[in-house]
DNA sequence: CCCCTCAAATAAGTATGACTTTTAAGTCAC
DNA sequence: GTGACTTAAAAGTCATACTTATTTGAGGGG
């Protein structure tokens, strides 16, 4: 009767391994802006700064490098890279600009692209949803309505998540499947920024509820509709569109 | 008078380097099947069969492991992780399945993808277009215009990849604009499918003309429209859609 | 005076051996 | 059978020696 596994369980796995912990200190500091493009590292010197072996340095400028946060040459260092050449969809990256100073801006890079996204997912799901996942859905909606009053917007919060990243999986698209993670983290900065003891707007739970049910119906066109209000609210409240 | 660069550069810049080497036969190796999930994979066992040093196997793994693609534990080794884990938003993995037998799926995924964001960014690009830009934009539709007729595919292809770069890139949103690659790749995989002397529909030609007067233009919404209807096209042609 | 060539210095890349740490699995006593 | 203890396997870390590519600049020729 229990469910099948936390809706938003941790991204954060395990800060454990030297090498790890080094790469969690290098790449906030590069995507906060600490080591702006164009300044040169040079591993000797990361060695003695982090106090580890060379090992463990070159590791974790790999994985930097795979990112293109870096470029590694010799005789010349490992060069942060251009900011519009990192790869923005990392993860990773993704988290270090959530939790660092740009946090502003990825939010509203993220909103755009969730607006772009879900739409077009809700109309998949409408198409390829298994009952288990209607059933989900409603379920979730449901729980978003009787928890939409009354200071319980942490409970609210949860099954808003899990009423997203549903419908993102039940498209079948692994692609957008993998953005729940992405509107998670979305969803939960909002939820911080706003009071915590301002109630979600009433209209945004009902369309969760319409959506869920379009997608039961296997109403493709109404799903993407509905979809696109709640999305298109969350765009006004970044003042990414005219109200 | 020349171009400020090539529109699209290859995005495999060098095999150089042996731990790189081992990537490109260990990633395309895993997204290709080779090694299925579950698949457990020791690392001195890789030194014998690639012939390389511990050094070059550990930065590898390390950088797989970044993208979600293996695991590595202790007293274990290092595991394949579940297809639903890996970062399908890593270029090098879209890469490496774009080259492998995943490609079909791949290529619809990304379409898919693509006529979710498109249409966003041309919006987005009606109001954040520089003149520049809207130049570059009417350009490159009447170059495909002029090129559409007499098996110039190849001169047409150029020329689409550069419009649907300077949409993404003009749209103003870092994400967009860092999915110009992955169009560039899927509007070239589907040339490449297509009879080579099978001249672009008309239509979707005009289409692309209609794109570029609406984002100078400033209007919004018939710039997201239009390219919809380009996008829709896409899906259509891989049946995604029904016609 | 400029350009070309070549040498040297530098920093990353690679290889290897020794040692540490985690942890799965097996063993033994209860 | 259940629990605690031992063992061994594999990754993790470190230090060192050596290789290779590339920038820089110095010298020689045009």
């Amino acid at each position: 009767m229990n469910e099948q596994g936390p809706p938003g369980r941790g991204q954060k796995p395990r800060p454990q391994g030297l090498h790890d912990r080094l790469l969690e200190s290098l790449g906030p500091a590069i995507t906060g802006g600490d080591y702006p493009p164009g300044t040169v590292l040079r591993t000797d010197e990361l060695e003695r700064r982090y106090d580890v072996s060379r090992t463990v340095v070159r590791e974790a400028v790999r994985v930097l490098e795979s990112m293109h946060l870096v470029e590694s040459r010799r005789r010349v260092g490992v060069t942060v890279r251009p900011t519009e050449e990192w790869d923005v969809f990392d993860p990773q990256i993704i988290r270090w600009r959530l939790a660092g100073p740009d946090r502003p801006r990825q939010l509203r890079s993220l909103t755009a692209l969730r607006s772009a996204i879900e739409p077009a997912a809700a109309a998949l799901a409408a198409e390829h949803a298994t009952p288990e996942q209607c059933a989900e859905l409603t379920e979730h909606a449901l729980n978003m309505v009787a928890t939409s009053r009354g200071q319980q917007l942490p409970a609210y919060l949860i099954h808003d998540v899990a009423f997203h990243r549903v419908i993102l999986r039940a498209s079948g698209n692994e692609m957008f499947a993998r953005l729940g993670d992405v509107v998670a983290e979305v969803l939960t900065g909002r939820t911080e920024h706003r009071i915590m003891f301002t109630d979600p707007d009433p209209e945004a739970v009902t369309l969760h509820v319409r959506v869920a049910e379009a997608v039961r119906a296997g109403n493709a066109e109404a799903a993407e509709r509905y979809t696109r209000e709640i999305t298109v609210g969350a765009l006004r409240e970044l003042d990414i569109l005219a109200p």
